[in-house]
DNA sequence: AATTAGCACTCCGAGCTTTCGAGTGCTAAT
DNA sequence: ATTAGCACTCGAAAGCTCGGAGTGCTAATT
């Protein structure tokens, strides 16, 4: 455990805030002035070797200034920095945005991301209410003429997943009605991950009592079920990686790039659900093309409809404080949202 | 008119080609041992000096090699250039590739766009075959409970849109019934373009005499109808922009990036459909953005289903040979697909 | 014991120079 | 009409200088 003397943390919060704005190495002359106390520079130069020594600050080349290690970020989130009261004007950017009415969870969520990586022009993550609790409400065939039929499942809270199949033959009201009451007698009422392991084994064989040959049906049904119980990220300010990513080379970014189009990878980076407001700097992130960037995530909690999560990525250099102040918030507003819509399907 | 010897002809061949290959301008010392005539360096000097005076080739700077003009690519493209005939690995993954089981037409274009991505590690667009001859060849509304009813609409072709709408009351089948009537007595069989004319003026009049209220109707069917009824480009490779495009600043990238993702520009960019095949350099393209780049664009022709695009985005200095090429044997390979997509809906 | 002034030392980066090689245009000879 | 020969040009890479910002250390001061 690290124990700082008040004037180190003041240095070495300064060190922070002022790589953070400007992106140069610190160096002691800047930070007389900056300091609340009054001390000379060369005071200042013996105290950036004890937090040199600590390991909290680094410098580039022997006689460069400083900047903060991600030890040192580490220490100023855990233990200097207090979250930024949300400044009015972005709360209410937030509360304009999702505000408006939307027909489908995964709208809501998508547009998060978007808000969010508009507020902090980093890029940004969302992970909608897990599905993983949800439970069959009704499953529907709609035969639409000419060889096709549109499958729709529904959920108890809400969610609609539906897909469209081309098969050899109409389908006509009589053939399905005993696969509709088997569905209603069976499996309305499970939840969606006990519907999905019983697909493996137990449906097959009760369905052979209503139906000739299930394998049709069976796909159908697997298909839309297992689209409705998988996890979906929505990625925003994907152009924001342009901006704050200047100086590396363009391989990185564009393994960057291919890394967030490929959203089934974004569960390993962003972690499961966890504490209300986590931070992972540089390898803290157990990715390692994201070892010079950091992540911020979030948990937001819809009560008995799930959790869901929330994520930003930056450059170490970022300003943690308001960036917490804003998770904060954001957290807040999007459980509240999500609440409202659940309403509608309580009752 | 500009009119070149043969040997001319030869000497700028020879420089497209190597400067597409090698990416560096090309000088008469090396252009000595390539061409299929016996001359000295200083004879083709002589020439490129007469090429340069034409406009097709330029130099870099004073005593640089030369590299090929856009008029210069154009008078290559036009009058030099053979269709390179399209290897037979490649036929074979986009045969392998467009051979599967597709439920949506949307599904087969997007799909394009990333094999023929993946060919020609260029960035592509593809458009489906155009909606505006589609008819309306049905409509439901299916109430899934708690408040929620999907919307389907389904087109001649086998297109099929749908979108879930959140309403106050649940619906009852008797309440639907007049509005399905009403669809099925007066707009089934129309073209897409008609229906959404006849949205902002008989449609309310009409409606008025089967529905109370028919605003919350007229909203629901509009999203729908216009959502069907709007062109769709598909974009693939957008990651090969990094590879073509390394020089360049980053700031070029991202608007790049940026243009790619705003799909309802790509319209403008591409052009209506025109002839079979048509190359577009440089400045000719009605962008600025891409004042350094290449398009290559075809229409294909799925008979009386519409016709759709395909185009390639490249460096100008791109193996235009090859990849006309290819296109041709693309454009053949997706408009058989479709035709027999088709099929299943003529009957 | 903690702080500070003073100073020699380090290193980066911007700008300048040098050098090398590839390429050109021109002239005169073939 | 073609070619050999040659002086000239330019860019890119490598080497150089120099100023500025910053450091650590020592000795003096509080």
């Amino acid at each position: 455990m690290i124990t700082l003397t008040e004037r180190q943390r003041l240095i070495l919060k300064a060190i922070v805030r002022d790589y953070t704005e400007g992106g140069n190495p610190v160096g002691s002359k800047s930070l007389v002035q900056e300091l609340p106390v009054k001390v000379s520079s060369a005071t200042i130069r013996n105290e950036m070797v004890r937090l040199e020594d600590l390991g909290l600050i680094v410098k580039t080349h022997l006689s460069s200034g400083r900047i903060p290690s991600i030890k040192g970020y580490r220490y100023y989130v855990d233990h200097i920095l207090k979250p930024e009261k949300v400044d009015g004007r972005d709360l209410q950017v937030i509360q304009h945005s999702l505000g408006g009415e939307f027909h489908k969870i995964d709208e809501i969520v998508a547009q998060s991301a978007d808000i969010l990586s508009q507020l902090t022009s980093y890029t940004t993550f969302t992970l909608r209410p897990e599905l993983k609790d949800s439970r069959l409400s009704g499953f529907r065939l709609v035969p639409l003429g000419n060889h096709q039929v549109m499958a729709i499942l529904v959920t108890n809270n809400g969610d609609v997943e539906n897909q469209t199949f081309t098969i050899p033959n109409d389908l006509t009201g009589d053939e399905l009605e005993p696969v509709v009451r088997f569905i209603d007698d069976q499996l309305v009422g499970l939840p969606l991950q006990d519907v999905l392991q019983q697909l493996q084994r137990e449906i097959p064989l009760k369905l052979a009592k209503y139906l000739q040959n299930p394998d049709g049906f069976l796909d159908i049904f697997g298909s839309v079920l297992s689209k409705a119980a998988s996890e979906r990220f929505f990625v925003g300010g994907k152009l924001n990686l342009f901006n704050y990513t200047a100086q590396q080379n363009p391989k990185t970014l564009q393994s960057l790039y291919s890394l967030l189009d490929q959203t089934d990878n974004l569960a390993n980076v962003i972690g499961p659900p966890g504490q209300r407001i986590q931070v992972r700097i540089g390898n803290e992130i157990t990715n390692d093309l994201l070892k010079d960037y950091s992540l911020i995530t979030a948990t937001y909690d819809v009560d008995r409809h799930g959790k869901g999560m929330i994520a930003i990525l930056g450059p170490t250099a970022m300003p943690y404080s308001r960036m917490i102040g804003l998770m904060g918030a954001f957290q807040r507003e999007l459980a509240r949202k999500l609440l409202d819509y659940y309403r509608y399907f309580d009752e």
